[in-house]
RNA sequence: GACGGAGAAAUAGGG
């Protein structure tokens, strides 16, 4: 069973879902019992790729051949339901492991949180955390505490990164600072994605000289800056119209060792095309192929969005057809973008076969 | 019988 768990999950890594599956299958016809590690890993690779109807069967399954979910096979099912954005059916899925006995851990928690922040939630996020560390009771989220003897869930570095991340989103800068303090008296230290979560949420509170300075302690205290870091002060900067110091960081961060990649140049671009500087933002939208990173469909959309507001629709028609070739696919913003332009100086057949 | 071996969570870009 062993053996063969880690091989499909080795295969559904490297997204051979389907060999996997005739793995697993055969693994059953040789009499060799699916466990716990199997079923938790097949219910996580289809919850990753959106079939959670599959996971369900999965799931069913599982129950049906008397191997009980334990907290880490429902975690994974929940955190599955939640980025689908699916709260009731989550919902039903922690009264089911509460049912089950089956008591909820950090991860749980911290899965939660994630969860109803991506929903727009942080509300319910932030009293679920606050409700994990104390008897405060809040009744919207008592459904997730209940059976619960102890209320010293300690949170984690994840716990706190999800929180602060969905407390920046909506803005709630001066509480999303009041838990990294918090996280800092806890004795929870912060790692990269810590401070990547800062420096980004700082960057979009437009206090970019701010997010310098998270940017010099963060490496004093002996973290690396990676390409999540270098991208966040790079599109802070660009969207305060510093393009110097952009460049400046860009440099800085090639100097370190840290190769830009799709969304530092759509960044670049989109941020070029914003100044005005459209041809300069063309010249790299060319060359960051060259450089072994293809522009995606975000790419195209940004740069086809500078092309239409300097009039060159024409221009913009063939990053379209060029899509095409490079077999990218357009999404509804891309069109969004193209009909808007298109509209905007009256070429309105263009406008109407694109619709179309 | 013990131990060990496979499964879950958080950060950057386009109107």
């Amino acid at each position: 069973t062993v053996t063969y768990t880690k091989v499909a999950s080795l295969l559904c890594r490297v997204n051979k879902v389907d060999k996997a599956l005739l793995l697993v299958k055969e693994m059953k016809e040789n009499g060799v019992v699916p466990n716990m590690f199997t079923y938790t890993m097949l219910i996580d690779t289809f919850c990753k790729v959106g079939l959670i109807e599959q996971a369900r069967k999965w799931f069913d399954e599982m129950i049906a051949g008397r191997c009980f979910p334990d907290v880490v096979t429902y975690t994974t099912f929940l955190h599955g339901y939640l980025k689908m954005g699916k709260i009731s059916e989550a919902n039903d899925l922690f009264e089911h492991m509460v049912a089950a006995d089956c008591a909820p851990n950090v991860v749980t928690y911290t899965v939660l949180i994630d969860g109803h922040c991506k929903a727009g939630d942080v509300q319910t996020a932030t009293q679920i955390y606050s409700r994990m560390r104390e008897k405060e009771l809040f009744p919207n989220v008592e459904i997730y505490f209940q059976k619960i003897k102890s209320y010293g869930i300690e949170p984690n570095v994840f716990t706190y990164c999800a929180l602060i991340d969905g407390l920046c989103k909506a803005k709630k800068h001066e509480e999303a600072h009041k838990l990294w303090k918090a996280m800092l008296e806890a004795g929870c230290k912060p790692n990269d994605i810590a401070y990547n979560a800062l420096i980004d949420g700082l960057c979009k509170a437009g206090q970019v000289g701010e997010a310098q300075n998270v940017f010099l302690k963060m490496s004093e205290d002996g973290h690396t800056p990676d390409v999540y870091t270098y991208s966040s002060l790079i599109d802070g900067l660009l969207k305060e119209n510093n393009l110097d110091t952009a460049f400046n960081v860009l440099s800085n961060m090639v100097h370190n060792g840290c190769t830009p990649n799709v969304v530092t140049y759509t960044e670049i671009v989109d941020g070029l095309c914003k100044a005005g500087k459209t041809e300069e933002a063309y010249k790299l939208f060319t060359t960051m192929q060259e450089k072994g990173c293809p522009p995606d469909v975000i790419t195209y959309t940004a740069m086809m969005d500078g092309l239409g507001k300097e009039g060159k629709i024409d221009q913009a028609i063939e990053l379209l057809e060029l899509m095409a070739k490079k077999s990218c696919a357009p999404d509804s913003l891309t069109y969004t973008v193209l009909i808007n332009h298109c509209c905007r100086v009256g070429k309105l057949s263009e406008a109407q076969k694109l619709l179309q």
